[in-house]
DNA sequence: TATTAGCACTCAATCGAGTAGAGTGCTAAC
DNA sequence: GTTAGCACTCTACTCGATTGAGTGCTAATA
């Protein structure tokens, strides 16, 4: 018997209900007093009897009421729970957070993480994804005094990064835009495996062959576009974990905040997020996750691209225990956000500065944009 | 009776360092067994018995141990404790972590904030101070593509910030670098009171009264001083202090993560610092700390200054029961390795880049300084 | 007079038996 | 197929007894 039949469907989901909010295990008794099926407490036994043969439920212990298990989970987020709608409040407590004044990237996946985190109570995460294929926008020298400069690095994902180099004091500001200008020619366009001999025998030829003035620059744009390139993590909420009961050992915390302060599991997480569903967000249940230490929790993650590209990941994470389907209407929601700001910070694409901007967009793939009416 | 004679002075020394180690109230027992002072325990129980009543100990319950009381770690740490020397291997572990290729003060500070919470096991935090009085140092506009360009503000204190802006399409990047250097020369040398109407009017004639360039512009400087302004804080190793008995109930440990996650109350606390001792370096016990929060922790600070100007403050936080000297040991070493950086970075005052810097240094105040042998 | 040995007393922490109660599985009746 | 009833299981909680570390006091000692 593969499939569930409708009072199976009902039971299963009454209890996982349930224990998303208590995180009690779930008896028979409660169930069929709160719910009303009109099933006695032993018809609803017999049901959840056969649940737990079928994988959907667990049993603590022999006398103990049951509690979904992973797979429960995963047939509720796939087919049970029914998408929950945010308040008019709620929205408006985001959209007014969200549309704080932003002008870059990285501030923008940090508030977007930080939103997330207050709105949902768990942990939240964000990373621009490592890449060694950042595309230079834009390269320029600034002078700042004599005998310094900042070398400031732009991307064509919206990145900004600058560093601060010293060259010899000898060297005049009007001789540095010179420089400037040259970088820019050359390097704009470029990818950094790109930026090869032959391109900086180039700009020292036309420098004029000033080894002392070309060098720091070059390590200037190198030392940005490293930065740019190794993933930057934001985490957020880190200690509503210990909200939850499942969590109530202080040992249990202390390994999950341990396992998520070593920022090198995060990056690892996000890129080992499956195929994102077609609205783009991917939820991951307790042992579907490869990362052992993340066996208890559940992640849920959402991609944002500009033209094609993944420029961004943000996730959430919480025990198995989650609320799905809170989570997922914020979750869609932020990322919806997202995407606007984007195109309004990088602009790349010009589209008008306007609400209705999804008629424009007709090409995109995002299976939400249908819903229509953006707040 | 104000001071203590040399017996009680022994006593209340192991016991403090006892109790440091072991989080346990101590006894009268172990006290004279495991210090071979040649007392017994009858006579260590009397002398414990005044140490109680002139408020250096406290009881927990009737029959327990003593366990020190705030005054009884200020005494401690005033007279007791002797210098802790780090090893080399420790010195040199902190010496390679504070010297990665670091170009600006705030990624100094996150840096030194860092080792010093890896390097004690307690929470550190480090924030560049609130000043609504940042100078100037230097204003660029850069141009990106048509249509945008980068704002970048450097102030005397080595702070750089950008901001991207959008510009009227019809501004070529030549024109740019006219209104760029008008900016440079007009704005730099002020702090952003200083920018008023008057100065603003000068710009607007210089540049020919074109508003829609003016204005995008002057919004970025503003922008930036704001995030320069708005002290920034940055936090490590807050998961420290569930490694410690104080903090193995939960709803402490959440208390305490909470204080600590709400940022605003880390600022007053720096700023809430007392008159640093004379190496710069000031140490809070418990209710010494007018932060109704945090009078169950110790926090020690240590200020880096610039001509002056206090241009930013690291501190530790962790139970009153802290590793003092050890902390303290730390704190001086990288507070002085913070004090070559920011040389080394400003570069201000043009100390040669040389290991022996200190003999050129000779006006600081630094009581440290005469130790010599920098690592 | 300062120190120490001895002893009665205190109190948190630990242990264990007993109990309560939530929940199940099974059986028999409807 | 559903339900009522009942015996059984197992955790969590309670509560008294016990343990043991530590004190304070007193009297003996150096």
């Amino acid at each position: 018997m593969m499939f569930l039949d409708d009072r199976k469907k009902l039971i299963l989901h009454a209890i996982i209900d349930d224990y998303i909010s208590t995180a009690e295990p779930i008896g028979s008794r409660s169930v069929s007093k709160k719910h009303e099926l009109g099933l006695s407490s032993a018809t609803i036994r017999n049901e959840m009897s056969d649940l737990e043969e079928l994988g959907y439920l667990i049993q603590p212990h022999t006398s103990a009421g049951r509690i979904p298990s992973d797979k429960g989970y995963r047939f509720y987020v796939d087919q049970l729970m029914k998408a929950c709608e945010l308040t008019v409040d709620e929205i408006n407590a985001m959209k007014i957070e969200m549309e704080t004044k932003i002008n870059e990237l990285s501030q923008l996946l940090r508030q977007a993480s930080s939103t997330m985190s207050r709105f949902t109570k768990y942990t939240s995460m964000a990373a621009t994804p490592e890449r060694k294929n950042s595309e230079l926008k834009a390269v320029q020298v600034v002078p700042i005094e004599r005998g310094s400069a900042l070398v400031v690095v732009v991307t064509n994902a919206g990145i900004i990064k600058n560093s601060l180099v010293k060259l010899p004091e000898t060297v005049s500001p009007e001789f540095l835009i010179r420089v400037s200008n040259i970088f820019n020619d050359k390097l704009s366009g470029l990818t950094l495996e790109q930026i090869n001999i032959m391109v900086i025998r180039e700009i020292e030829i036309l420098i004029g062959s000033s080894q002392e003035i070309l060098m720091p620059i070059l390590n200037g744009v190198t030392e940005c576009i490293n930065q740019i390139d190794t993933s930057e993590v934001y985490l957020d909420g880190t200690t509503n974990i210990l909200n939850y009961p499942e969590f109530k050992d202080v040992v249990k915390a202390r390994e999950f905040l341990n396992m998520i302060d070593t920022k090198d599991i995060l990056p690892l997480l996000l890129k080992n997020i499956k195929n994102a569903g077609d609205n783009g967000i991917s939820i991951q249940i307790g042992k579907e996750n490869e990362i052992e230490e993340m066996q208890d929790c559940s992640v849920v993650t959402a991609n944002y691209n500009l033209g094609g590209l993944v420029i961004g990941t943000i996730g959430i994470i919480g025990p198995t225990r989650m609320e799905y389907a809170r989570v997922l209407a914020a979750m869609k929601y932020i990322r919806r956000k997202i995407n606007e700001e984007i195109d309004r910070i990088i602009g790349n694409s010009f589209k008008d500065f306007n609400r209705d901007s999804k008629t424009i967009k007709g090409g995109l793939t995002d299976s939400d944009e249908e819903k229509g009416e953006l707040i």
